[in-house]
RNA sequence: CGGGAUGUAGCGCAGUUGGUAGCGCUCCUGGUUUGGGACCAGGCGGUCGCACGUUCGAGCCGUGUCAUCCCGACCA
């Protein structure tokens, strides 16, 4: 093996080294010269566009449409929720001036002291404020409602230590808010929309996830209720993979958003808000990976078949060239997107590697013994297996190969989840076992203070209260007091 | 903002008691190769993070400063 891809083999002995090497190594992303931040790299960023494409059209079947509000909020919008100020407030850019003029020295730029704003521009963290702020002219009579409304964007939040797409300074994703006339409606639609995330990332990333509810000292600021999608990633730790809020009337009375009703009274909208980022991207690259590199769900890979050829010189490549050409058109008619790498100056075993590293769910190989024999040769990436076959019915092979692909990487990542979950009712145990990661399910007493005393003893945090476990009754392992859920705890990114 | 470390070629690193900078990978050129990350030969590439000081002389010593990384606190 190669001594640059040594990292390869360091996966168990330092997951974070091993998980940052893959993403630069893969070409997915690096890390910008710009503080905190992260450049998206063509090959990261097409797997991206699928996910987005996907996740918008599942969006719009549910009525939601798209929409776009500015970059910059007045820093008077922010205060106006008191619960949102105080748990963004840490992590927020400011603008303070608009214009730069040229030094004494006439070498470089300064802020120019008489360009100073009136008011702070905030850089968004999060868009509830202005969107809220602009609801208020949108919402006046209970037929306005419900609002449905989503964006594409990213935003800005000044993290004290940041990690490849799982944690960065600016980051891509989307946020949709919507307004309702009742309660009832909202809350229906931000579990509506949690059900959407877990739908995707178990589908399209096959990716298994929790759903549940966050407990109050994990809650987004500002929201009543959070509910999540929590993933297992290789080393046990969790990760959050998508958020969906019940916001009240917090950000309707904030902002003023009042409607009449059918009865002609005044109302405050209710609110919800959800949202997915670029850390998807994260949990699709921790779940799958291997040693060899990316693993990608055909969904979302943007190559899903490559087809090398192997040859000694041109007449040979001309024959191939002929040869694979029909199956690359029957392939693209499937929808299919396939790659004919028949670049010369590339070794082949260099191209094999190079795939692999990428993720590239199917490899054909074709080389002068296969057009004697009428044979392909057949790489699955998840299980790396290879098969000699006959060109005969290659095409339908390979789509139903890709289907078993997608198929195979969710139940291999759902079984390596499930053995890892646990139920766990002694505190000394749980302490001991948490160390080495996985999901733990717990009874729990329901106060912030055993909350913070797990994560003081091991890091742990609890997740959520999980929907899909049949809740029974209990005592909580670190107070001893009757308990009112089990709930899921773990240590996560 | 606390605790620790590191800044030398695009990347990863070495550089001895202070004497004017080197190795591997990458890249470029030529040739031979091509069924699992090729080999040989030649070549390009550096204000040693920045500033000041000590010295005949600083990558190396001193002071300051900036940046980055790791461990905490914070987090989609």
């Amino acid at each position: 093996m190669a001594k640059e891809l040594d990292f390869l083999t360091k996966r168990s002995v330092d997951y974070s080294k091993w998980y940052n090497e893959l993403v630069v190594k893969a070409d997915l992303a690096e890390q910008s010269d710009v503080r905190g931040c992260m450049v998206i790299k063509p090959y990261g960023y097409a797997i991206w566009e699928k996910m987005q494409r996907i996740l918008d059209d599942m969006f719009k079947e549910t009525g939601v449409q798209n929409a776009y509000f500015p970059l910059l909020i007045p820093k008077s919008f922010l205060s106006r929720e008191a619960e949102h100020v105080e748990g963004f407030a840490k992590e927020c850019a400011v603008v303070t001036h608009y214009r730069l003029k040229t030094n004494e020295t006439h070498d470089g730029v300064v802020v120019d002291p008489s360009a100073k704003l009136e008011e702070e521009l905030i850089i968004r963290p999060t868009s509830e404020t202005i969107i809220w702020n602009t609801y208020k002219n949108w919402i006046h009579s209970y037929r306005d409602l419900p609002l449905l409304c989503n964006q594409w964007c990213n935003v800005m939040r000044w993290e004290m230590r940041t990690r490849l797409f799982l944690r960065t300074s600016e980051f891509l994703w989307q946020e949709g808010h919507t307004a309702h006339a009742t309660r009832e409606e909202a809350e229906a639609r931000a579990q509506q929309m949690l059900k959407v995330y877990a739908t995707f990332a178990e589908k399209y990333m096959a990716v298994p996830v929790v759903q549940g509810v966050k407990s109050e000292t994990e809650r987004f600021a500002g929201a009543l209720d959070t509910y999540t999608i929590e993933a297992m990633m290789q080393d046990g730790k969790a990760l959050q993979s998508g958020t969906s809020h019940f916001l009240g009337q917090n950000f309707g009375k904030a902002f003023d958003v009042q409607f009449l009703n059918k009865d002609n009274k005044p109302e405050y909208a209710w609110a919800t808000s959800w949202g997915v980022s670029t850390r998807l991207m994260g949990a699709l690259i921790m779940t799958h990976s291997d040693d060899n590199g990316l693993v990608l769900p055909p969904a979302l890979a943007p190559i899903q078949v490559v087809i090398v050829p192997i040859f000694k010189n041109d007449e040979q490549l001309q024959q191939l060239n002929e040869a694979v050409e029909p199956i690359i058109t029957e392939l693209r008619k499937l929808g299919i997107t396939v790659k004919y790498d028949n670049a010369e100056n590339k070794r082949p075993g260099f191209k094999f590697a190079d795939y692999e590293l990428k993720g590239v769910p199917v490899r054909l190989v074709l080389g002068a013994r296969d057009l004697e024999n009428g044979t392909v040769e057949v790489m699955r990436r998840d299980t790396l297996e290879k098969e000699s076959r006959s060109l005969e019915g290659i095409v339908a092979y390979v789509k139903d190969l890709l289907d078993d692909i997608q198929n195979n990487v969710f139940q291999k990542a759902l079984k390596f989840r499930d053995e890892h979950i646990y139920e766990c009712d002694n505190y000394e145990e749980f302490k001991e076992r948490v160390k080495d990661g996985g999901f733990f399910l717990c009874h729990w007493d329901g106060t912030a203070e055993t909350e913070a005393k797990i994560k003081e003893d091991t890091q742990a945090t609890i997740r959520c209260v999980p929907f899909n476990v049949e809740q029974t009754p209990g005592v909580d392992m670190v107070s001893g007091k009757p308990a009112t859920c089990r709930v899921l705890i773990a240590r996560s990114y």
